[in-house]
RNA sequence: GUGGGUGUAGCUCAGCUGGUUAGAGUGCCGGGUUGUGGCCCCGGAGGUCGAGGGUUCGAACCCCUUCACUCACCCCA
């Protein structure tokens, strides 16, 4: 028989995984809410127009790697490749900004893209995403950009990088743009052959080619800080001059260009060392047209997306057990695990971490059990114990038994561990 | 989509120029006091050597095909 496995691309998070990402989620939700974010749900998958529209019809996302499919009433339907779309859509559906004119929203979860899996690449994975919707000014790109640097620091990750750039605005850019293409044009047999063909399909992707030849070219290129407008430029250098007051180092960038159509003036790029060729950890930027673009009213907005399985790529590596009892329940003869089978259940619905084995093992393996499972007592007894009314509670750090009577074990093991819980 | 690398026990990997019942460590199960864990010792279970074909007296090892994983290009989180 065939073996069943998981799709390409696609990773299981197997429990000795899952303390980190709890420790990531709980992270960001913290320091998420310091800054006034709120949580907002979305749906996995949308009508593919949305993503057609927001991303842009030319972008590699949305060219080929979609996971796009008929939906039985015909209708065309696509995995989320990335959170922004989703969030603004239901931003403009549910009519937030009548209820706040500033509005700010984080989510999490699985995104899909159907790329060549490799180091820190997959076809499912995760993003923590945050996006501020109604606030056009420098301050609030800087607030974004220190909020993301700080949840990465709190998580202690070292040697991160800061990048920024202006990608001006809609009356800057295609200015800058014509220049990139008549300054291209003019050089094209010096370009290898992507770059040719980006000359007529994506012109300022060419900045991101790492052909050693392509970079002499681009070396001399067109600067688009040149080219700002003066709305643009003096947005670009009062979020900088927010950035040096919060004593952010950050390097600018001018050749930065995002993947996604719909940046507008700042965008920004978080780098990590040790992450392989896939090294960037965070990106995001403003896209002030995009809310109306997409039907809703003319509302700024600024955000980024954070690569989990990346941040986690970067963290110490996390031992800790993803399961330690309180206490465990040995039980010896039939009688006993009896009587221990409810008062195991009795301690759960208590709170309390209670563990048992129900095959009847010897107590010498039970034992292992309770160390393996690191449980702070295991509780022991068998008929012998049942005689005497008693059962015997060992500390397992300080080996220390305790007798206890058995008609009130439930009150004398709760009274026991909350009074220990208490001191944790 | 295009290249390179790797596929042997649940996990990490040995396996010399092809040679007989394919190994280690770890994990799992059991034992070493009759009812007491971690350390140590002993034993056990577990592998169609990724799959298919070929060469050969004989293939985990050589050849071909295929699949999977992985790294890189591309692109991005």
């Amino acid at each position: 028989m065939e073996k069943i496995t998981a799709v390409k691309g696609i990773k299981d998070v197997l429990p000795g995984d899952s303390p980190v990402w709890h420790r990531l989620e709980l992270a960001a939700r913290r320091v998420f809410e310091c800054f006034g974010f709120c949580e907002i749900r979305v749906p996995i998958m949308e009508k593919t127009s949305l993503f057609q529209r927001s991303i842009g019809e030319a972008t590699d996302i949305v060219e080929k790697e979609m996971y796009t499919f008929r939906d039985r009433d015909d209708e065309l339907l696509t995995l989320r490749p990335e959170a922004t779309a989703s969030v603004i859509r239901a931003y403009i559906e549910h009519n937030l900004s009548a209820s706040d004119p500033v509005t700010r929203l984080y989510t999490m979860g699985p995104m899909f893209r159907r790329e060549r899996p490799q180091k820190g690449r997959f076809r499912q994975f995760h993003q923590i995403d945050a996006e501020l919707f109604g606030d056009d000014s420098p301050a609030a790109d800087a607030e974004v950009i220190f909020m993301l640097m700080h949840f990465l620091q709190t998580l202690g990750i070292g040697k991160l990088s800061l990048e920024i750039n202006s990608l001006g605005c809609k009356a800057c850019r295609p200015v800058f743009s014509g220049a990139v293409v008549d300054y291209l044009k003019g050089r094209e047999s010096s370009l290898c052959p992507d770059c040719q063909r980006r000359i007529h399909t994506n012109p300022l992707r060419v900045f991101d080619c790492k052909v050693e030849s392509c970079g002499e070219v681009i070396d001399g290129a067109p600067r688009i800080l040149d080219f700002l407008c003066a709305d643009c430029s003096e947005h670009f250098s009062r979020v900088k001059s927010y950035l040096s007051d919060l004593n952010l180092p950050y390097e600018i960038n001018p050749r930065m260009v995002r993947g996604l159509d719909y940046y507008t003036r700042t965008a920004f790029e978080v780098k990590s060392g040790g992450l392989g060729a896939q090294n960037s950890l965070a990106g995001g930027g403003r896209y002030d047209g995009l809310v109306q673009f997409l039907g809703g009213p003319d509302i700024a907005g600024i955000g980024f997306g954070i690569g989990m399985e990346r941040l986690i790529a970067c963290l110490p590596p996390d031992d800790r057990n993803p399961y330690a009892a309180e206490i465990f329940i040995a039980a010896l003869g039939e009688r006993a695990q009896k009587i221990a089978f409810t008062l195991t259940q009795e301690l759960r619905r208590r709170g309390i971490c209670a563990a048992m084995d129900y095959s009847g093992k010897s107590l010498k393996s039970q034992m292992k059990r309770a160390d393996k499972l690191h449980s702070a007592y295991t509780l022991i007894f068998g008929d012998r114990e049942i005689e005497e009314n008693c059962a015997e509670l060992r500390d397992m750090n300080t080996k220390n038994q305790q007798r206890l009577p058995l008609d009130q074990l439930l009150e004398a093991v709760t009274d026991i561990l909350k009074r220990e819980v208490k001191v944790l």
